[in-house]
DNA sequence: AGGAGAATCACCCGTTCGGGTGACGCGGAG
DNA sequence: CTCCGCGTCACCCGAACGGGTGATTCTCCT
């Protein structure tokens, strides 16, 4: 966490220095008052939204599920693997089983075959936390290891 | 609700805080200009900051929204998983991956979420065994972990 | 104002895995 | 016949994993 606020800080600090960089040589090529105020608020407008995006991670968007329609397939394309549709996940499935958003990401990280450590520099946190979701996850899917825990959520349409 | 306002306060006054000292450096300019734009850089931060909170917050605005989509059929294709044609395995791969008969059962064992325990009680063989089979797929994949290998399995349309 | 849920982190303990090495028997190719 | 690939098994060791407990912080809901 304190890694966290040193980032965004710094980035603070960069993006002020920035800023007073653009503000002098507008100020030496004395352009108009308005274009300088517009630059920076929309600078700092962005910014302020990114921080705040950021600091309230708030997952949960708008689910737009594609249902799939099937389109035959030629016969010489489809040795090689199967055509599937986009995955689309089953939210019906997440909802029942209680499954977080932060749980949803472990089980996408678990399924790509990471470790906790991996998953904890990923996510930036620690690897305590990611085993604690993890241990979440398998209790609420009832697994037992990681390897089941994405069987199952595969079987349940959470994931790819 | 105290520590957020006071947050942003203290925030917002180092922000002017620091904007002036900076200021100083530039006294020879015009000081209204400096001013204006440090107003401004926090208007806007901080309008921002609330902006990005407010948007994001659709937690419970999940809207489900269905879309026809059309499949195409994918040159280079992942492996699917709700239940699309039969599975067809990649035999080029698993003869470019020199994997045994052997090896690819143990693989799809891995698949299944089972341990080595398991594997050697559904195979008859001792989990030494399944170790060994385990390690040379592992090391054949190219895979550290047993998700790992998973993933890359069925990257390549060995299993299913 | 208080409680529930979510996310974060820590520590302990036992089990499982993964890597390395060595060994043995069997069957087919040379 | 001998070599080699395959399958089988064993042992060791360090790393990773899983399970349990407890704690803190923050947000949301009531």
């Amino acid at each position: 966490m304190k890694k966290t606020i040193l980032l965004y800080g710094l980035l603070g600090g960069v993006l002020i220095a920035a800023l007073k960089m653009v503000e002098y040589r507008y100020l030496v090529l004395e352009h108009s008052l308005e274009m300088y105020g517009g630059i920076v608020a929309a600078l700092f407008s962005v910014m302020g939204i990114w921080l705040g995006r950021k600091l309230t991670r708030t997952r949960e968007k708008l689910v737009v599920r594609e249902v799939a329609v099937r389109v035959e397939v030629p016969v010489e394309v489809r040795v090689p693997v199967p055509a599937s549709g986009p995955f689309v996940r089953n939210e019906e499935r997440v909802r029942e089983l209680l499954l977080t958003p932060r749980e949803l990401e472990i089980l996408e990280a678990l399924a790509a075959g990471l470790s906790n450590k991996e998953m904890a520099d990923q996510l930036f946190v620690s690897e305590n936390t990611v085993k604690t979701h993890a241990a979440r996850v398998f209790a609420k899917l009832g697994a037992r290891r990681r390897t089941q825990a994405v069987q199952l959520a595969k079987e349940a349409g959470i994931i790819a």
